[in-house]
DNA sequence: CATTAATATTAAGTAATTGTTAACAAATGC
DNA sequence: GCATTTGTTAACAATTACTTAATATTAATG
């Protein structure tokens, strides 16, 4: 395992908050806690954690609410939300799912059991998380450690910008990204650029990769094609 | 739940299949099953099913290979993945992961803890299923993230106004929606264009598509038959 | 079967979006 | 601090999608 895995604790109980902070220690992972959903975010964005537990019923601003807008930052692309609550309504389960939750589960669970769960999660994230760095198609490897792409055995180095576009369109080949979720996921939300400042990194992709990979969809956005 | 979830049991051992089948279709799932990695992919094709279980030792093709394969096909965008072996090996778990299993049961399992967790994924595909963002009929998917339609395997592509026509019309099947339903839906109810333009955009889907899907109710609107 | 209203078809015009280039600004590396 | 690379913008060109208008065809009605 590549680090020690940081788990966000969010509980409005300071008791529950506690109990899973020790267990969660004792277990070897870097533990931060909060205690409402603004404070999540605020921590989240700091702290990048692997995994975020986080209670469904807080005041001020739910779980729910909480998942929808940490699912949005750019940065915890990879961090696992993983809802508790007391509640087993099929209703909160779904509404959790549609907020992006990765799983759900109901108090009171047992520590034993919640940490097999999360050992388990934790090696996927691990395991997947190797294949969310390096996206291998036929002809093109994207490195992102290195931030590389490899297409027939010869090296492409891109810059930033031009590198990151890139991943995103070809994180879900043939899947059209628009120009909004390309600006708010390879700019971020709050920067803003001209109209134009997509197409010209488009055609430098297009000029260093190959035209065909890249399709227009008017009015839509790009998208990557094999 | 939309309609009776179909599963494709996948496994060499005739017994394994049995006891599958058996509770699958007592649990209210249709079943099909296939013997190899080849029959596998044929059915699969064909039944399009809601979930896949898949052995993954197999004479032939194994499963590994045949999820690789299946991942590739566009019309079973939809399909999960699960796969059951007797082995317990990490490195099986990882490449099975790799190819695109969307989850991993070891075998010997009891049909009580298999069919819980069918029912769980299943329930998650119809919750998650992206809100509709993918309309799959007998011959055509509409795949809203690609922006393609899917007829027959070959890839569609469509201008943004005919695809969301397309999109609302293939929506409900049969169903006749006025020129003024789609006026507002396609067009936004701020915009006014004039009368034939509906006719002429129904025309280049007729052209693309085929003239018999499009069906004219007149004084009422369009619909769209299968 | 003639009349009328609705829809179909076509091609051409118009609007909207995207592509391209080059110049400049900002960041980075030496 | 200077050179080089990267990022952004603006102006204009090119392209594509959309709409319209003119005309033809079809279907419904008495």
């Amino acid at each position: 395992m590549p680090k020690i895995p940081k788990i966000l604790v969010v509980d409005d109980d300071p008791d529950i908050v506690e109990i899973l902070r020790y267990n969660l220690s004792l277990a070897g992972y870097e533990v931060k806690s909060a205690s409402n959903g603004k404070e999540c975010l605020k921590k989240a964005k700091l702290f990048i954690p692997e995994l975020i537990l986080l209670d469904v019923m807080m005041p001020e601003m739910d779980g729910i609410e909480a998942c929808s807008l940490l699912k949005e930052i750019p940065s915890l692309i990879n961090t696992r939300i993983i809802f508790l609550s007391a509640r087993n309504e099929d209703y909160t389960q779904l509404s959790a799912f549609d907020a992006g939750a990765d799983d759900y589960i109901s108090k009171p669970v047992k520590p034993k059991i919640l940490l097999k769960k999360i050992a388990s999660i934790i090696k996927r994230i691990y395991s997947n998380s190797k294949v969310e760095h390096i996206i291998k198609l036929n002809e093109i490897t994207i490195d992102r450690n290195k931030f590389v792409i490899i297409k027939e055995n010869i090296e492409i180095n891109l810059p930033k910008k031009e590198f990151e576009l890139f991943f995103l369109l070809a994180s879900k080949p043939g899947n059209v990204f628009t120009r909004d979720q390309i600006m708010s996921k390879v700019w971020g939300s709050d920067i803003i650029v001209g109209d134009r400042t997509i197409d010209v990194h488009i055609r430098k992709l297009r000029e260093k990769i190959g035209d065909l990979y890249f399709k227009t969809v008017k009015g839509v956005g790009y998208k990557f094609v094999q």
